[in-house]
DNA sequence: CTAATGACCATTA
DNA sequence: ATAATGGCCATTA
């Protein structure tokens, strides 16, 4: 049974480079659409930052930096919120002030 | 089992 | 525009 976390790391794996999406709507998509706190919690123990143990998702590359906060701010990471300004420009993303562009951050995660 | 922890959200002042 | 507040909840210690 694959427990919440692991549909977290599945869900965000499918949003696509150049595209955002918030959290509420990763936990949406992941079948606890009101647990988006919780989200932000397992993102931070993130597979691509440290191994979490499950086999399964060993050496797996989850973009966590594309999830933001719903009201378009960027929102934290491990290394801080200027490295993941930083890399999602790098992929195309406009980010004026701390805000991402609203045509960037999806609704819907489709695959 | 209980309690704490937040990369959050929405509302209010 | 910023700051505080209450709510939310999976995971972990």
């Amino acid at each position: 049974m694959a427990s919440f976390r692991e549909k977290v790391y599945l869900t965000v794996r499918r949003i696509p480079r150049g595209r955002v999406a918030a959290y509420a709507a990763v936990a949406r998509e992941a079948g606890r659409p009101r647990a988006f706190r919780a989200v932000g919690n397992i993102l931070n123990a993130n597979p691509t930052i440290k191994n979490i143990g499950i086999s399964k998702y060993r050496s797996v590359k989850v973009p966590c930096h594309r999830v933001v906060r719903s009201d378009g701010r960027v929102g934290g990471y491990v290394y801080g919120t200027k490295a993941k300004t930083k890399l999602l420009r790098s992929e195309g993303i406009k980010i004026t002030g701390n805000r991402v562009d609203p045509k960037n951050i999806l609704s819907v995660i489709s695959k």
